[in-house]
DNA sequence: CTATGCGTTCCGGTATATGAAACAAGTGGT
DNA sequence: ACCACTTGTTTCATATACCGGAACGCATAG
């Protein structure tokens, strides 16, 4: 590199405005993100991106004529080329191709198997898995049915779910073999994994499994995969469990990102 | 008017290119139209759109930036952002609320009542009605629910659907008491207002009320709205049913344009 | 090695986008 | 009736944001 570089690290992480010589366009999604937020008028668009009234009336019925946005009496709305974008985005968004990239950062720097599933049912069903670098690997594979009130990973799939929800699923997973106040410490738990909206899961089946897992959201705010790290108990030892949470926590959000949640 | 503009009257309708002053941002949608279609290289999109490598370049990488396009191993991609503008169009959508005008319009060109109604499991409910300018109406009004199978807005609502739905739905209509060539009858009447996507329906009630309805269709491609006209049979007399039947299709098919439906 | 295809950067000239100003049209107040 | 105020629309001279050609980097292939 170059000398001048080396001294201050610019942190500056090449935001929107990096690209040059598209002014106009800038301009005009500048404006999308403003009708977002609901209807508004011309002049209030003015007013908040600082252009001229003349810019804002030009660009938002250039939008118009290509229908990204509509005309109603509070002023610009969204228009329903964007419903027939966000139809063919959704149709093309591959959830596990996109996330495969995020789970081997996860993997290599925890050093954990990561995982990717979805709900079914009652059920929750591993997709994809990246393998880390411990010698003791979970054996899970991609397909793997698991009930879902029994791993991380499906405890992460429920967060949005009521209580009695909860509590039914639990009962379920364990055949009914349960003390209520078993089921009161569990919900407790899950209480607290829905306000951190990242999952601590200890496996009941005493095999020495602990997984950490957050949930993926879609463009409409539903929890519509999770992800995970595993591995063997022992290999806790050491970590700054906060840590970890927050790397697992972390990489659902940017896949949640890529699935356009925008929370 | 001035003296100019009676002699032709320029019947087009104001398309895209009509606004000026936004070269960049109609460009740059122009390349989001591309990748519509699929995930698509610069190259091929400045020889599409007949402009410069460059220019693609630079629009392309800008839209990226904004989060519109992804870059794949295939090319650019829908991005997440419009999986986003998606999610928030459909939640300010309000189909009736579109439909209206449309219905309006209808209404005042054909005389008929005119109607908007949606499916609610094996019935189908009236969600909105303008009136006509005919002495005779029908009654319906809206929030009324009737099983499907009898109207003609319900008929719409199905086209989508399988025979033996189709079948089930009609049987139960009747109370079982429908003979099996009376059922053929139906279905092979079904059969042909799917082929032409407009449904003519002579109510079985023998209270002499006729109506012709045709399907909307959102952004994905779902059937998720009905509308119609109906009125005394005698008031189709002298009309020509075949223009009454292209009238209702259209207005069927610019509402669902409103609703992002392409096809 | 040359050839080909694609992505990326640079740069000068000009088509293009910009904001001020004025106009149009509606609303409400006195 | 008049004025004050708001929002939408059009016009226009000017500055600059954008354009395309050219050249470079970097593959893959023959």
């Amino acid at each position: 590199m170059d000398s001048t570089t080396d001294m201050i690290e610019q942190a500056e992480p090449e935001a929107r405005n990096a690209v040059k010589g598209a002014q106009t366009l800038m301009r005009a999604l500048d404006i999308l993100d403003e009708v977002i937020a609901g209807p508004i008028k011309t002049v209030e668009i003015a007013r908040k991106l600082g252009m001229s009234k003349t810019t804002a009336h030009r660009l938002a019925h250039a939008l118009k004529s290509r229908d990204y946005l509509s005309i109603t009496p509070d002023g610009f709305a969204l228009g329903p080329k964007l419903l027939q974008l966000g139809a063919m985005a959704e149709s093309q968004t591959d959830l596990v191709r996109l996330a495969r990239p995020l789970l081997e950062v996860l993997s290599s720097e925890t050093g954990f198997c990561s995982f990717a599933g979805q709900r079914e049912g009652d059920w929750s069903r591993h997709l994809d898995r990246v393998n880390g670098r411990q010698r003791l690997r979970v054996a899970t594979i991609p397909g793997d049915v698991r009930p879902i009130a029994e791993t991380g990973l499906g405890k992460a799939l429920l967060l949005d779910e009521g209580e009695e929800t909860w509590r039914r699923l639990y009962v379920a997973s364990r055949n009914g073999r349960v003390t209520e106040s078993e089921v009161q410490r569990w919900i407790a738990h899950m209480r607290e994994f829905k306000v951190r909206q990242v999952v601590d899961h200890d496996s009941e089946l005493g095999d020495g499994v602990h997984s950490i897992a957050a949930p993926v959201r879609n463009a409409k705010g539903r929890i519509v995969m999770a992800i995970s790290i595993a591995g063997a108990t022992q290999y806790y030892q050491g970590e700054d469990a906060g840590q970890l949470a927050g790397k697992v926590a972390r990489s659902a959000r940017e896949i949640s990102a890529l699935a356009g949640y925008a929370g």
